[in-house]
DNA sequence: CCATTTTTCCCCACTTTTAACCACCTTCCA
DNA sequence: TGGAAGGTGGTTAAAAGTGGGGAAAAATGG
């Protein structure tokens, strides 16, 4: 249930991107030193998608082998998924350099806020992170009462 | 059905939340040196979850595979759920430090009641405990009738 | 192909936070 | 009644987060 590169990405913090576009990763969060994430933004650009490069395989391998998409889709799924993600490696002090564009797509500047999500996380604009978490909420209560959390 | 990892937390403890938010696990409760948890408030706020990662984990598997949940709620909720959890290391002392929002999110500070709960342990207000406590003892009372306890 | 400008990245430095460690007091039990 | 264990408080050293300078690399232009 747990490969050595399964990671496990839990809590929130917040952090601030520098002006060369630097972001600490939670010390929590590291493995070691220069380490490696495929960054790409969420698919309505509402927040980057930071995985390792063992992650982002895995996924993609989910994608190629799902039944409800057709040949064609999938192909032109592809095409753009591997555009969009960039590749980038943390340096010594654990930053991650976080390419502009992808920034300016999902409105992140200053202070930002990262939330864990099993073997992936996320970077948010503050205000917007705030409003799609109240959103959810209800359905996260109403799960969390079904199966007795 | 005793799996190694399977705690069994009892009883009920009043402990003192420090200046550093640090609180003693009760020593009964203790298993080793440097004991790993999750941290994680209650879905309603009404107090904090403690328990290991293997219960957590547990706990993740079985909402993975509820049939009365949705696939777009289980989303949802698991994207909630690893933002919300805290991952945090006891120390020497069997002391855990508590997120401070997560204390400030249920309203513990200083006097705090530890309540034992099978694979978890609850961290309340002692004030909203005791409330909660008479609230819920006729159902006790009720149950424990009709199996004759 | 070389010179110049721009960007990237490596390293050092500072401040704040965290966590390791030590010390004390109280309680429980032999 | 003394020793050990449990709970709590505090000090200090280490780590985390952030900012910035300068060398190396890349891009640009003649």
């Amino acid at each position: 249930m747990h490969t050595p590169d399964q990671r496990f990405y839990a809590g929130e913090f917040r952090h601030f991107i520098d002006e060369k576009n630097r972001i600490t990763i939670p010390a929590r969060w590291r493995r070691g030193d220069a380490e490696e994430f495929i960054i790409l933004p969420e698919a309505a650009h509402q927040f980057l998608l930071v995985m390792s490069p063992e992650e982002f395989s895995r996924m993609s391998a989910s994608a190629e082998s799902d039944p409800n998409v057709s040949a064609r889709d999938r192909r032109i799924f592809f095409r753009q998924l591997h555009s969009r993600a960039q590749h980038s490696v943390a340096d010594k002090q654990g930053r991650l350099v976080l390419p502009e564009d992808l920034c300016k797509k999902v409105g992140l500047k200053g202070e930002v806020v990262l939330v864990g999500g099993r073997g992936r996380f996320e970077i948010w604009n503050l205000q917007r992170r705030k409003r799609a978490h109240e959103e959810e909420t209800p359905t996260y209560q109403h799960v969390a009462n079904v199966i007795g959390l």
